[in-house]
RNA sequence: GCGCCUGUAGCUCAGCUGGAUAGAGCAUCGGACUUCGAAUCCGGUGGUCGCAGGUUCGAAUCCUGCCGGGCGCGCCA
């Protein structure tokens, strides 16, 4: 049975403010309790402005009476009727004995519900293209798309993550072409180079030797790097020919190309694998490219689409108030990126019928899927509303934007590396013991605080933010980080060990969790499982370290201070305390469980 | 030109389905180790929420206009 305390509590106190309310003035709306935005204003707060025409009583005395309604009850230790506003204070010594034990065995604690129970999620994530190496941007992208996942999962959805590989086109056939020219007969075991990395150094080689082609040839004639390569450029021509051979089936560029994705499979495989990025189904483009024809064949009969006098098939987007057309057939008869779509989403739709499907795709293609979701719930009316596009913002680097065509991008294992060892550095500093003994496991807790604090630093920004990625911070324990979080999951683990079974046999006496900081420890547990629903429900993925960081926070102010000691408390007391640090630990360790980030014993 | 996103403290960002004195982290200044790990904690300084109007009892939040930044705008992905 998963109870969400918090808003039962919420209930049980607004019942009687309801029942007040609704005898007076039936067509007011309920009260709605809430955390009052003031510090001194108590646990929860209503204000009565709202009800003051329906009532045709004044605020301040609409607070008044409703404070007297709430006389004995069970839950409130004081009323404060102030400015309009109803201020409830909670009695904390009853909420932490309801609240502690809930936190320690029911699992909504950990922010588990039915929020979308019986609802079947479709997270289609990561999109990498198998021509260069995963970067900054594809961790984001498989950060923001993992946590969506886990986030839905909680909230008891069937969640289907899908890796979409764009392993076809023309950038695929410059990473060949390179090998062909300039490879040499190069592989990852000649080379002893990462078999992803060997693709991308041919992809960059590629976009050198364009460069200097159009420079010497092209940019005389005043022609664009882009109009030249779709020109006279040699560069150009050929790996146009390399796509219409791998079109028609030519055995060995379709062998190259085999040989070359494998490649690039194994080498994402590796990044995946290290980042704890795991997918139910992979879907290829080489294997989704034709669909979608037909669908464009019966959306021209009925009209959905219409024939262009050039041949070209479009979508007239002012039929989703948006200016312009949109191609979903080129003149020639093949097909675009949108036509693929197309019959992709509606062949997830007939194998899994989703009830939401969530694209996790960086803002630039915000139009493309203004557009594609237009002409989806076009084609097939069900599809309305179940279509999302998790827009994302750029990763920029301290020293400007990330470039891939310039080789301007942060590597992802490349990074991997960088904050692995920037973590051991710094835990080598303060654990000078444990690295002669037993550096193995330095640098297991290197990579858990630099992998955690990656995913919680990009995680942590609303997705349409555009951020500043800075990697010492990433790692660092100081402040809103994930090494911070996995701080206070270390101490709280500390803390039992050395309390070992002390309160074997003690009763709780959770009514002496009175402390300020025992209060808003509490507090931050009640409010943890409401967060994890609403990054659920609305997908706001970055609640998710929001709301561990709160629970690491509270838990930090509590196992600092000196009254609240748990060691050396009275029996009742200690057990008590004892219990709450569980309850601490548990909800921490569901939170970076959320995140997908290690929970650490020690630091 | 049009569309979408965006402008909040020195810096990086929350808050944006309207609620009281706008929050957090970093930085900065000061304080706390004879008690569970000081990798922490406590406190201070710091903001006309881009500008101007409007709606409202009440606006960072909603509406309009303007200014600045980002992205996109038929057969690229």
């Amino acid at each position: 049975m998963l109870t969400d305390l918090h808003a039962q509590i919420i209930a049980e106190v607004a019942r009687p403010l309801n029942d007040w309310l609704a005898e007076r003035a039936p067509e007011a709306p309920p009260a709605m309790l809430a955390p009052p935005t003031r510090e001194d204003a108590g646990d929860l707060t209503l204000p009565c402005h709202a009800y003051a025409r329906a009532l045709k009583i004044a605020p301040q005395a609409i607070a008044t009476q409703l404070a007297g309604a709430l006389d004995k009850h069970p839950l409130v230790a004081g009323v404060e009727a102030v400015a309009g506003f109803l201020n409830i204070r909670l009695s904390w010594g009853t909420v932490a004995a309801r609240t502690v034990p809930w936190a320690l065995t029911n699992d909504a604690a950990l922010g588990r519900s039915n929020a979308l129970a019986g609802q079947r999620l479709l997270v289609e994530y990561c999109s990498p293209n198998t021509n260069k190496p995963l970067h900054l941007g594809h961790a984001r992208n498989m950060v923001l798309g993992g946590a969506v996942a886990s986030a839905a999962r909680a909230a008891g959805a069937q969640v289907v993550r899908i890796n979409l590989v764009n392993d076809r086109g023309i950038h695929i056939c410059k990473s060949m072409l390179a090998w062909q020219l300039f490879g040499e007969g190069v592989t990852p075991e000649s080379s002893g180079r990462k078999s992803d990395h060997l693709v991308g150094d041919l992809y960059v080689r590629f976009e050198r030797a364009l460069q200097a082609e159009w420079e010497a040839q092209g940019q005389p004639l005043g022609l664009t790097k882009e109009d030249w390569f779709n020109g006279d450029s040699a560069l150009g021509r050929a790996a146009r020919q390399m796509l219409l051979d791998w079109e028609a089936g030519a055995p060995e560029v379709r062998a190259l190309w085999q040989r070359m994705n494998g490649w690039c499979d194994a080498g994402f495989e590796a990044t995946c694998a290290r980042m704890g990025v795991g997918f139910e189904q992979v879907d290829r483009e080489s294997q989704t490219y034709l669909l979608g024809k037909d669908l464009v064949a019966g959306g021209l009969t009925d009209g959905v689409f219409e024939r262009d006098p050039s041949g070209a098939v479009m979508f007239d987007l002012s039929r989703i108030g948006l200016e312009g057309k949109k191609a979903v057939l080129r003149s020639d008869g093949t097909s675009v990126y949108t036509t693929q779509d197309l019959g992709t989403a509606m062949q997830r739709h007939d194998v899994h019928t989703f009830d939401r499907m969530v694209y996790v795709v960086g803002n630039e293609q915000d139009h493309h899927f203004q557009c594609l979701f237009g002409m989806l719930e076009a084609l097939r009316p069900a599809l309305k509303g179940r279509m999302h596009h998790l827009s994302y913002g750029m990763v920029e680097l301290p020293d400007g934007k990330m470039k891939s065509r310039e080789g301007k991008v942060v590597d992802a294992d490349n990074l991997l590396d960088e904050l692995h060892a920037l973590a051991f550095e710094a835990a080598k500093e303060r654990n000078a013991e444990l690295a002669a003994a037993n550096p193995d496991e330095l640098h297991r807790r290197a990579e858990a605080v630099g992998l955690g604090g990656l995913k919680f630093f990009l995680l942590k920004f609303a997705p349409q933010t555009t951020f500043v990625f800075d990697k010492e911070r990433s790692v660092a324990i100081e402040g809103e980080t994930g090494a911070y979080c996995q701080y206070a999951y270390a101490r709280a683990s500390s803390i039992l060990r050395r309390i070992g079974e002390q309160d074997t046999g003690l009763t709780p006496d959770y009514a002496q969790l009175t402390l300020p900081v025992e209060q808003a420890l509490l507090s931050a547990l009640l409010k943890f499982p409401g967060e994890i629903r609403t990054a659920a429900v609305e997908l706001k993925p970055h609640l998710l370290p929001k709301a561990t960081y709160e629970v690491a926070r509270a838990f930090s102010a509590f196992f600092n201070s000196a009254d609240a000691k748990v060691l050396g408390a009275e029996p009742g007391l200690l057990a008590a305390r004892t219990q709450l640090v569980r309850a601490a630990r548990r909800v921490l360790g569901a939170g970076l469980e959320l995140i997908g980030m290690t929970a650490l014993d020690e630091m």
